[in-house]
RNA sequence: UCCUCGGUAGCUCAAUGGUAGAGCAUUCGGCUGUUAACCGAAAUGUUGUAGGUUCAAGUCCUACCCGAGGAGCCA
């Protein structure tokens, strides 16, 4: 007999009354000494565990059934029955229960019954996945991806496979991760000393990528609508709840758009993989919402149904500057027009004025990057930041600057090399038309979702400076 | 990288410069269709590392390592 997942047993799938089987890992044992014992066995299609009831009459009771532990693998087959407890609506009357895999020292097994704290778990990474919390954690970070495809192929986008490796960081979205394969104790050398790359194996520098956007562009450019998904590097030292050195990133990118259609997208996708939690993991979100975020569920349900508050950037520097007013110690940071904003000064807008995510628009041109379109105004870019109450900035985007001379105006403006970006250049000069897009990073998306605070908890193993263990 | 706080039993945390403690987990016993059960008992320590001050350091000082929160960078 195949097993039975234990999610169907739970929601009702399967009759009463049926001869099942489930195969999984102990979480608790509680024994009666009138004979017979509770197990607790979740195998990770649902957040609830399953009971079976084992009773002292079977094979191996005193020999195994007594000596379970919290983590032990087990196929339990019996009968599922209206439960006599209070607690859950079905159990298995276990007629056979077979020990796949013991635990070998239950006392030092690094996942007990009890609450852990985060930090201690990201040391046992490998075992954490199996409490409560990640368990859920990596449901619910499942359904969001799951998605986000779904959102884009409905909508008519392709998923376009951008390049890990690259040869230029020079983008300037942050600092990367050289790749190569010389002897570092013994690099090569050129005429001036300096390292012979070409030598490298792929006979330049090479580094990880840092963004998608900039190949996808190519293909926005002959697709009409395009997404990226997939894992993105940056080698800054960041020591923060909010950063990874190795993140996923998603990066749509739309043609014959401009900035307000790319909002707009930008909402609509996050209403729509918010909706898609709802929907499918109600019972991780009423976890969250019971031990990690109170409001988690109502917030999101909230998000769904309401639209995002959009300001200028220069509306929102008003909004700050009454408060300064009002209350001149509020901001540690002085606020005045051609600031970039700092961190309380986004949380102020998202966190207090709206009380949700909100949308900044058309920011000054000298903070942000080349390939931002030029407003009229020649002192703004067609730029946007979504700011997420209690995360902070969860999508950056733009629409990008098509048209040739002010693109190679920005790039000297901005002391880059007009021909590193050549290729980039080539799609202004060939059927250029006005084009958009965003990069959104998932994991901060599910610490939204979720309620986690850390990053670092929302990945299965994460990568940040002095941290590569697993 | 900077600022602040922290590191004590497997885990979560106590301990005026003066004998190293509790809860949970574990083991044993009791009780019970139990619900991270309950009652009783046992076992559990190089107090992050290396120095220093002191009659005496978990506690004070210095350096380093690791973690958390905040900042910067950003997604």
């Amino acid at each position: 007999m195949s097993a039975h997942k234990i999610s169907d047993l739970l929601n009702g799938k399967v009759p009463v009354g049926e001869t099942v089987s489930v195969k999984g890992w102990v979480r608790t044992r509680r024994d009666s000494k009138a004979g017979l014992s509770f197990v607790q066995i979740h195998d990770g299609t649902a957040f609830n565990a399953i009971q079976a009831v084992v009773q002292g009459t079977i094979a191996n009771y005193e020999e195994e059934i007594v000596k379970l532990s919290a983590g032990c693998a087990v196929i339990v087959t019996g009968e599922l029955a209206a439960s006599q407890g209070k607690g859950q609506s079905v159990e298995i009357q276990a007629e056979k229960v077979e020990v796949v895999g013991w635990v070998e020292d239950p006392e030092t097994y690094p996942v007990q019954p009890k609450r852990h704290s985060f930090e201690y778990l990201r040391d046992v990474a490998h075992l954490r996945v199996r409490t409560n919390t990640f368990g859920a954690v990596a449901r619910v970070r499942n359904c969001l991806a799951q998605a986000t495809h779904r959102y884009f192929h409905e909508n008519d986008f392709y998923w376009v496979h951008t390049p890990i490796v690259t040869t230029s960081d020079a983008e300037g979205a942050g600092e990367a991760f050289r790749i190569s394969t010389l002897d570092l104790t013994n690099p090569p050398r050129d005429d001036k000393g300096g390292i012979d790359y070409s030598q490298d194996f792929f006979g330049r520098e090479t580094f990880l990528t840092v963004s998608g956007q900039l190949n996808v562009e190519s293909y926005c450019n002959a697709l009409s609508r395009v997404y990226t998904f997939g894992p993105t590097f940056r080698a800054e030292k960041s020591n923060t709840s909010r950063h990874l050195a190795e993140f996923w990133m998603i990066e749509p990118e739309i043609a014959f758009a401009d900035l307000n259609q790319d909002a707009d997208l930008a909402e609509d996708y996050l209403r729509y993989i918010f909706k898609a939690v709802l929907d499918e993991r109600a019972d991780d979100m009423a976890f969250f919402a019971q031990h990690i975020q109170k409001d988690a569920i109502t917030r999101l349900e909230k998000f769904v149904d309401t639209s995002f508050e959009r300001m200028t950037y220069t509306e929102a520097i008003g909004h700050l500057e009454k408060i300064v007013a009002k209350k001149p110690k509020k901001f540690e940071f002085p606020v005045s027009w051609g600031i970039d904003m700092q961190s309380e000064h986004e949380r102020y807008l998202c966190e207090e004025l709206c009380e949700r995510p909100v949308v900044v628009m058309d920011y000054p041109k000298d903070i942000k990057a080349f390939y931002m379109r030029m407003n009229d105004d020649g002192k703004t870019v067609a730029a946007m930041d979504v700011l997420a109450p209690g995360i902070g900035e969860i999508i950056g985007g733009s629409q990008r600057e098509e048209r040739l001379d002010m693109l190679d105006a920005r790039i000297a403006e901005m002391g880059l090399d007009k021909e590193e970006y050549w290729w980039y250049r080539d799609l202004r000069k060939y059927g250029t038309v006005p084009h958009a897009g965003f990069g959104m990073g998932f994991d901060r998306a599910v610490n939204y979702v979720t309620g986690m605070k850390n990053i670092r908890d929302v990945i299965p193993f994460p990568r940040a400076t002095k941290l590569a263990d697993f």
